[in-house]
DNA sequence: GTTAGGG
DNA sequence: CCCTAAC
């Protein structure tokens, strides 16, 4: 306590900070969101698809081969060249990335890097014989079932998005899922894939509102913390929960403040794509095969008595793949070619969310990764296995891009990538031909805004070949994108709050805004020092200008005019201390240099 | 880690 | 709200 006042009234001392402390924020962090982009690049949904569809189509080798290695990355697959298997009795198999090649033919200057480069060689040849199911040979625009899936459900799923499904040795048609709602695609994988991170704008979190209306008791019990990537918030809640229980452990009257004014809003819950949404009917599935493999028996004896350690080899065949249902909505005179756009859009999108694989067994979910395929009850000798799923399951590591904003602007403010500039790499330049995209008689092109927003960016970097037309993202666009699919919520500072920050400024004064912080907003934990800095850079904004240009919830004039008090009065306080510290030094200079000298 | 200010 | 510079 005391050391901190001493710093507070003296100033920074430089010499006691290490280095590395002062470096600009954004280089420490840069470093960080570096490798994740990387790791992003590096397991693209498709990629994984692709992945997933080589390893279950190989012999895959010893039936202890660890479940995380079955989906280990497609790169270290196929940079050691497994052997790939068919067997010849089965149809040929088509991997997902076919029809993405397909869809990805619509437009021939999207990417020549696409998928080309997963599939070449033996997969690629097979293209043709794709289908989804409901038959069809998989030809042109017939790829897709457009709001007509059908909707067989899966009982005991209870994992999210894409189901790849292998049993042994039966061609699996798939009853579908638990429920609709379990299943994920493009506007369902908002809410869905980010389970997590709903919480925050669930209505419970908004009426109960964090922070300051809970008891202090709480401090300390389990409790949600927001995960929408506000490092800040991070931050602070990692060194508030260590520093600050014994700190403020005391009860003080003014940390109460909201309980008695608590208030609550409305956080507007917006639709997220309006001309494309999923019924959550259908699920995403690629229907695979497990066969018998050949068994070498080469028991492993005095090993860990629990392992039957046959070497026998369990093979997986993903046999058909489909895309969920899909609703588009578009005008009538748009062209085909966009229409064609809008479905590639939405079905890549649907995969590029950074997505990681699970595995579901006998509708069980198999989360421990060090777990033998024949631990888990892949076996072949597993007569009675019913359903082997393999999903695509939103990466819990980051908010995904398209899905974890909560907010109808989320092509706004979370895909700030994907606007013009980088669509023109992606689309070639008559994508913003007028006819394909015509506006609305009032001007507001929703349509394109949302399709710039559906561009992924994934399906522009599946391989990064010579070929491929689009730029290598610069540093400083990964770091926007990152920066964007984390943006946080907006939350609109209450009346309430607007009157707790009136008081503690007014009482603080307009340069400690961490002590303002935690005398009013302690516990509020979505808002940061800065947060409330910010506020009340805007109240006097507010308060300076006329009522009628003021927006958002109107604040009472009479706290409009205690911002301006307070603001007049500590900025003419901050002036005097400036005088007087310039009058020190012109006074005497001579004493500060001994004094530099004495050290 | 905080503060200040621009965007 | 975010970002950056500077403390």
């Amino acid at each position: 306590m005391v050391s901190h006042k001493c710093v507070e009234q003296f100033g920074y001392k430089d010499s006691l900070l290490p280095p590395n402390a002062r470096a600009p924020r954004s280089a420490r962090r840069r470093s960080i969101e570096k490798t994740v982009v990387s790791e992003d690049d590096n397991m693209c949904a498709i990629d994984l698809l692709a992945t997933v569809a080589g390893h279950l189509s190989f012999e895959s080798g010893s039936s202890l081969m660890s479940v995380d290695k079955l989906i280990e990355d497609h790169r270290l697959v196929t940079q050691n060249s497994v052997k790939m298997e068919f067997p010849e009795e089965d149809t040929p198999l088509m991997p997902p990335v076919a029809l993405l090649s397909q869809v990805n033919s619509y437009q021939g200057s999207l990417s020549p890097c696409g998928f080309s480069s997963v599939i070449n060689g033996k997969v690629e040849d097979e293209a043709e014989g794709f289908s989804y199911s409901g038959g069809g040979g998989g030809g042109g625009s017939d790829a897709f079932q457009v709001g007509n899936f059908s909707e067989d459900v899966k009982p005991g799923i209870d994992g999210d998005a894409v189901v790849l499904d292998a049993r042994p040795n039966v061609v699996v048609s798939l009853g579908g899922s638990s429920s609709r709602t379990e299943v994920p695609s493009i506007g369902n994988c908002a809410s869905h894939g980010v389970r997590d991170d709903v919480n925050l704008f669930s209505r419970d979190d908004d009426e109960n509102f964090s922070g300051y209306i809970r008891p202090r008791v709480t401090k300390n019990s389990p409790r949600t913390v927001p995960r929408i990537g506000d490092r800040r918030i991070r931050k602070i809640l990692a060194s508030r929960h260590w520093k600050g229980s014994s700190r403020h452990a005391d009860t003080k009257p003014w940390r109460n403040y909201y309980s008695q004014h608590q208030k609550s809003y409305p956080i507007k819950k917006r639709k997220y794509f309006d001309h494309i949404s999923d019924s959550m009917t259908d699920d995403y599935r690629l229907r695979t095969k497990m066969h018998r493999g050949s068994r070498k028996v080469s028991s492993m004896k005095g090993h860990g008595t629990s392992f039957v350690s046959s070497d026998a080899h369990v093979k997986l065949r993903i046999k058909s793949f489909r895309v969920p249902e899909l609703f588009i909505e578009i005008p009538e005179d748009a062209t085909v070619g966009s229409l064609k756009r809008m479905v590639m859009e939405a079905v890549s999108t649907l995969l590029s969310d950074g997505h990681r694989v699970g595995l579901m067994v006998q509708g069980k979910k198999v989360r421990d990764d060090n777990k033998t395929l024949h631990q888990t009850g892949i076996s072949q000798d597993n007569t009675q296995l019913d359903s082997l799923d393999f999903s695509l399951e939103p990466s819990s590591e980051m908010p995904q891009l398209l899905t974890s904003h909560p907010s109808g602007h989320a092509y706004e403010e979370v895909l700030p990538v994907c606007q013009a500039a980088n669509l023109d790499n992606v689309l070639g330049s008559d994508y913003h031909d007028a006819a394909l995209f015509p506006s609305d008689p009032l001007g507001n092109n929703n349509m394109t805004e949302d399709l710039k927003a559906m561009i992924p960016e994934a399906l522009t970097d599946l391989s990064p070949g010579p070929l491929c037309r689009k730029p290598k993202k610069s540093e400083q666009q990964q770091q926007q994108q990152q920066q964007a699919a984390q943006r946080r919520i907006r939350r609109p500072f209450s009346v309430t709050e607007v009157e707790a920050l009136v008081q503690a400024v007014e009482k603080l004064g307009t340069g400690r805004w961490r002590d303002v912080k935690v005398r009013a907003f302690e516990d509020a934990d979505h808002r940061t020092y800065v947060d409330l800095k910010d506020k009340w850079k805007t109240l006097v904004h507010t308060a300076k200008i006329s009522p009628q240009q003021r927006r958002g919830e109107p604040v009472p004039q009479e706290l409009l005019d205690r911002v301006l008090n307070a603001h007049g009065y500590w900025t003419q306080q901050q002036m005097q201390l400036q005088q007087n510290v310039n009058k020190q030094q012109q006074e005497t200079p001579s004493q500060t240099e001994g004094m530099l000298l004495l050290n």
